[in-house]
DNA sequence: AAACCGGGGCC
DNA sequence: GGCCCAGGTTT
């Protein structure tokens, strides 16, 4: 990229960057709750959790000292919740050890691999490293004309990124090219007339920026019926935190139960479909009467504040809606009786 | 349904 | 280097 294309490009960047919360100070925690609740999370999604959680956890040592527990409940909804957890544990290394001062100190870090690392590192300490996320990887494609796939691709994109970065302002640079990837260069429906990198961009120059980067293989989805079991005691609900190595390990959930086929309508308080991943939940709810002694017991009001997936979430709503109707169906049966 | 999202960890 | 993670939104 010659120097007028990178001058167009931050000049672009600095009219039409959106005005994100993290993009006002430099502040490396902020910048890195940020980061991480945008790992494979679009930006919009992010949004009220992260001014949630600044409100609650608004520096490194309130974070450390918080209980998982209400960490788990902020991130609820948010997905992949190893990320939350991880989070929590690296906070309580720099709480112990002090912030770290470059990519690579950054890198050591759990949950912080060489894309979290470098933009930090880049925008806050204005560390000359390159940062690839999807956004870069799409821009990169296209500009180059690269139709590659796998390791190979990888490679290319981060030489790229490391060939384009500007080394006096590299946070304004690495955050200007996936602005560019999320405003302009988007995959569907690129506006290359007004991308400021269109004149030098190969795939515009060959009229096909779509045709780039080449689709990943699909991975095959597997699928699955699940049981959520409904335990309602005494005006309470049966939850159990799931255990390291399960499926939403660390957070409150129903017990569950793989079906080999769907479970019989007449059981059935209400069905959802959850996917993940690769994976497609068939989902089905039903009451479980049962007085399980392994279970933690929650009134409705207490569910607020617990680290719940969105999966146990819907299934919850689900058994609580047959709740209030069965309640509703009770009262209309009296009223009838009263008035007979 | 599929594609995509400001990836990271693991072996 | 290939696979998994236990998600949500958009088209």
């Amino acid at each position: 990229m010659d120097v007028a294309s990178r001058e167009g490009l931050l000049d672009w960047y600095s009219r039409y960057a959106r005005d994100l919360p993290w993009r006002r100070t430099r502040d490396p925690y902020a910048v890195w709750v940020s980061e991480v609740m945008a790992q494979q999370t679009q930006i919009a999604t992010v949004l009220p959790y992260y001014e949630r959680w600044m409100e609650r956890f608004p520096s490194v040592d309130a974070l450390a000292q918080a209980d998982e527990d209400t960490v788990l409940a902020l991130w609820a909804g948010l997905g992949y919740y190893r990320r939350a957890r991880t989070f929590l544990q690296a906070a309580r290394l720099v709480a112990r050890d002090g912030w770290p001062a470059s990519a690579d100190a950054w890198r050591k870090l759990p949950g912080v691999g060489r894309y979290t690392a470098n933009a930090i590192a880049s925008i806050c300490l204005g560390e000359a490293v390159p940062v690839v996320d999807g956004n870069v990887k799409r821009v990169y494609a296209r500009f180059c004309a690269d139709d590659g796939t796998g390791p190979r691709f990888e490679r290319s994109c981060w030489e790229w990124a490391e060939r384009v970065l500007d080394r006096e302002r590299p946070g304004q640079m690495n955050q200007a090219l996936m602005e560019l990837g999320a405003r302009v260069c988007t995959p569907r429906q690129p506006k290359c007339g007004e991308c400021p990198l269109s004149r030098p961009c190969a795939a515009y120059a060959l009229g096909c920026p779509t045709d780039f980067p080449a689709p990943a293989p699909k991975a095959e989805v597997v699928e699955r019926h699940v049981v959520f079991w409904a335990h309602f005691w005494g005006g309470k609900w049966g939850l159990r935190r799931a255990e390291p190595g399960e499926w939403w390990a660390g957070m409150w959930c129903l017990p569950t139960e793989v079906l080999a086929q769907p479970l019989a309508e007449e059981f059935s308080l209400g069905r959802f479909n959850h996917t993940v991943t690769r994976h497609r939940l068939r989902c089905v709810v039903a009451w479980k009467a049962a007085h399980d002694a392994d279970l933690a017991w929650f009134s409705t009001e207490d569910l607020k504040t617990l680290g719940i997936p969105t999966a146990h979430g819907k299934a919850l709503a689900i058994a609580l809606r047959a709740l209030t109707d069965a309640s509703e169906h009770d009262r209309m049966a009296v009223g009838r009786e009263s008035t007979a």
